[in-house]
DNA sequence: GCGCTTAAAATAACACTGTTATATATTTCT
DNA sequence: AGAAATATATAACAGTGTTATTTTAAGCGC
């Protein structure tokens, strides 16, 4: 068992470097080609290899996306984690709206992607039984990322509910679901090109964010976020 | 010439036939299947006939799930026309945005079909140049459907900044695009699987509605929102 | 109505895709 | 080193969209 383990810790090694340097070229393909030019094939002979090996690393074409949608989320949560917090949670909730637009810009194949429902999404809403500790690796680790980024504006929200920018009485879940709904929404018709010049874009996500914090800001929210506007 | 035309005619009215008969299969096809179970030789075996009158009906499957994608708004701006318009703007608004809700949760299969970018859309965006008239047909048509959906709410947000509800000093454009990615942002969330309840995507659309609406609202909107939210 | 022309539909083939079965190395452990 | 297990390469299978070719049908002048 002793040996067991140590053989297993070394062939999981070799086969992490080695899924890491498939996941690289799949995210550059991804990247320059989008999701429908993904092929298992095409990714197989730029590494000069067949297309087994990203069977046996992932499994199919669903592991690997599936692992490339856990990339994008990491990304992100990576993202909003180095926008700077400043002390009042309401111009940190302004950054990370900011951010996640910036994120989906940046990044629009692995965006397309992460918006792309056609991935089995319900089993990572759900947790996972605590399965057996040795089994602890990748496929369990599915959605974490997901919930991290998911979290990373939740505490915000609940930040600002405690300065009582936010109504305490509501569920930090409603207003996050209320934000994340936003900023999606205005991201996904940006990069469909909804609006007709980056200006437009632009002014309509500034009148979008300002309009759904003023709507959803208490008495004390509102005096503090128009007197920050006016700077 | 005169015969020509007569010919072409009856030719035309025969190939409509079909294209409609095509477009029903493919309709029911998507709804079923959704966009990535879309076959052109499933569809042609369905219909008992070959591949190809699928081709020298819509050019290919692009030209197919284009005149899909068409039928999509045009039963979006179909719905949106039939909700009843009350006197007041602002609760036009406010059912406007509860169909487009409907919409997405009724036919999900053409709201993925609406929201995927990957048809070229930007052409659309753009007006043609005017073309000869004799070859004035569907292509040409393309998107007038979704701009037809589209004015409808910009209509709505225009009637009630004549009602002085919003800003006249802003653009219709710009109201509508933020109006538009709130309930887009919010349907495409739901859709997602994003909440755990039906009732919890109910209460956050709530939320978001009367958040971005007393948002936007001017203070005479204000009041008559909140007044008609008392009742 | 017949023959000619033209267009559409059926058939088959092509170039792809993801996936899997089989065979060949390659590694790992006894 | 030999044996067992695993991973890779090769090749084949079942799909896909598309296109070339052949067959069929329709339309029109005579």
């Amino acid at each position: 068992m002793n040996t067991d383990t140590k053989l297993r810790k070394t062939r999981r090694i070799s086969a992490q470097a080695q899924r890491t340097e498939i996941l690289d070229a799949a995210s550059e393909m991804l990247a320059k080609l989008g999701p429908d030019g993904l092929s298992v094939r095409k990714l197989a002979t730029s590494l000069g290899t067949s297309t087994m090996v990203i069977y046996t690393a992932f499994g199919g074409k669903e592991g690997l996306i599936s692992a490339l949608y856990d990339e994008a989320y990491e990304r992100m949560a990576e993202m909003q984690q180095n926008v700077p917090r400043p002390n009042n949670p309401l111009e940190w909730l302004a950054r990370l709206g900011a951010a996640y637009r910036h994120f989906a810009l940046t990044y629009p194949a692995y965006y397309a992607l992460m918006i792309s429902s056609t991935l089995p999404l319900p089993e990572i809403q759900t947790g996972h039984p605590a399965a057996d500790p040795a089994t602890i690796n990748e496929p369990v680790a599915r959605g974490i990322a997901r919930q991290r980024a998911y979290h990373s504006i939740e505490d915000c929200v609940s930040a600002c509910q405690a300065a009582a920018y936010f109504d305490p009485a509501l569920k930090p879940s409603d207003i996050t679901a209320v934000l994340w709904a936003t900023v999606h929404g205005h991201a996904s018709l940006e990069l469909a090109g909804f609006h007709a010049t980056p200006e437009d874009a632009e002014r309509a996500f500034l009148l979008l964010t300002s309009a759904i914090l003023t709507g959803l800001l208490t008495r004390k929210g509102r005096t503090y976020w128009t007197k920050q506007q006016n700077n």
